[in-house]
DNA sequence: GAAAACCTCACCCGAAAGTATGAATCACTC
DNA sequence: GAGTGATTCATACTTTCGGGTGAGGTTTTC
């Protein structure tokens, strides 16, 4: 948490260093304070969309599916928990479980978890050995046979 | 969209008429420019945090329609046929598909079938091209929504 | 406040997957 | 016999996956 304001601070301090930069180079004098102002402006609310899509990542925790909850009826998911906590699947590990077995790549799944691509990389490997499977194709059949896709486990082929 | 603009403008305008207020108020004449690009990040970090976490809601529930739609009914494949046929996938890829979707490498496949590693990367290929994906687990969520894995594949690991 | 999980990320390396192009064989049709 | 389409295979190349290792950082728990 103080890491992300770190990160404001450095960032408010680099645009700040630009701008003088920029006044030094072309000896512009005369930029408007409210040229300043809209620059900061467009460049934080840039920041800001971002932090919130990241901190609605983290607490929302898109991947397990609060969708299956609206469906509840279905799937009543009696003891995905327990399964989980029987074969010592965290919950960031089923997150990228269920978007592995949606069928996004790696990038992908670090894209819209906002992590990096080793870190899901990390993932997936444990994810593999306490599945005991080689590869996600496998992953994506043991995980529907234990059920452990409730959104996808409706997918009742 | 515009819209979102527009309160952008008006928010930064806002913001600048109360800081010469603030200026005129108290006379303080040396208020650095720093202070006010501060004030303005501080502002519109917020300003961005919100629209993201807005733009994420929307986004939130737009999403579990998709997943639903696959649920909706059991598919009775009434015409698997049909179905190839019309997507123009032969019976060879079909084969192809359906391994693939038991998860199986295509190395083993290639053995499976008595074929070359080489030939089953060429089916599989133009199975992607044809069932409009990238890989193969995206292949194997569109075949289950399709009902092409309805005989074969099922859900046996 | 120390320990134990968990989460994050990096680097390297090899294997698997996927793309693109070309070509040979076979069956079936006009 | 030519044409068409499916099947088979090759070579070469790029991208993605997966394993292994290590190293902070955070959260939870005792």
């Amino acid at each position: 948490m103080k890491r992300t304001v770190l990160y404001y601070g450095i960032a408010l301090a680099l645009l700040l260093g630009f701008l003088k930069y920029i006044e030094y180079r072309y000896m512009v004098r005369d930029l408007s304070i409210e040229f300043y102002l809209g620059i900061v402006a467009l460049f934080f609310s840039g920041l800001g969309v971002w932090a919130g899509l990241r901190w609605a990542n983290k607490h929302a925790s898109a991947a397990p599916k609060d969708t299956a909850k609206s469906i509840v009826f279905l799937s009543p998911t009696p003891d995905l928990e327990a399964t989980l906590a029987k074969l010592g699947i965290s919950k960031r590990e089923h997150e990228v479980l269920c978007l592995i077995a949606e069928g996004h790549s790696n990038q992908e799944i670090a894209d819209q978890l906002f992590l990096s691509l080793n870190t899901v990389k990390s993932h997936s490997s444990n994810l593999f050995s306490k599945l005991d499977v080689k590869r996600r194709t496998q992953a994506i059949q043991r995980a529907k046979d234990l059920g452990l896709l409730s959104s996808s486990a409706g997918t009742f082929g």
